[in-house]
DNA sequence: ATAACATATGAACAATAATTCATATGTTTG
DNA sequence: CAAACATATGAATTATTGTTCATATGTTAT
């Protein structure tokens, strides 16, 4: 089998040693959907907004909305998305709720992103 | 303005300093808009599975689709969102295409959402 | 040139997701 | 307790997106 695994593409194009690699390396199915969900989160601009508003400071509902433009309720439902994710923490002090970034791999993660975006 | 700007939330609760901050801070739209677009490209399972695959070699098209069970035309329409983001890059040799990830940011940015998967 | 093959693309369809509107929940104040 | 307020939630609507199927493009070999 020396030349024979460099098959033409009715099979595989690349060895099968590489083929071993690759899927022995791969994550399993739900780790990969996991990860997919959480980029998903990152991926929708009023998110991001909301993200980079408590990057400075944890602000409450009414500020956010205020802040970026949004309406109350617009803003709540984000913030549930980004609440599941793990990406932000609520602290309720009386009637409102101030969230704050939950990690820092919400900062990592998007500057990471930013370096990608402007080079 | 002592007191006053720390005002209920009729209209802000927080600083105006911190308002200020905030707003100061952020990024054009354009660009928030350009960061949640390349999230979102990660925002998909059968994406990370491609680029996951990519992370041990190039890999032509008919190769992906075969080592993932998916169909050739989805593989070859994500591979266009892939390149899209310039996420991935192809080399054509003859009638074959291969891809590759386009440069480190793919690895960091995986391995940064890995982590916060895992903790 | 024709046949076989690898990839790309367009249209149609199905599934997801974001926003709005109305309203519910829970907290504070008079 | 009633009114005012901050937030959460559910249903409906609209918009986006992933996949499939059919077919087009471009390359290699006979």
């Amino acid at each position: 089998m020396a030349e024979n695994d460099v098959e033409r593409c009715g099979f595989l194009f690349v060895h099968e040693a590489v083929v071993e690699q690759v899927l022995s390396e791969m994550p399993a199915d739900e780790k990969l959907y996991d990860l997919a969900e959480l980029f998903k989160v990152f991926g929708d601009s009023t998110r991001i907004k909301i993200l980079y508003a408590l990057f400075e400071a944890e602000l409450c509902v009414c500020d956010i909305a205020q802040l970026l433009g949004l309406t109350q309720s617009a803003v709540s439902h984000q913030l549930r998305v980004l609440k599941a994710g793990r990406l932000v923490k609520p602290r309720k002090d009386g009637k409102t709720v101030f969230y704050s970034l939950a990690d820092d791999h919400v900062r990592t993660l998007i500057a990471q992103g930013m370096e990608h975006i402007e080079e």
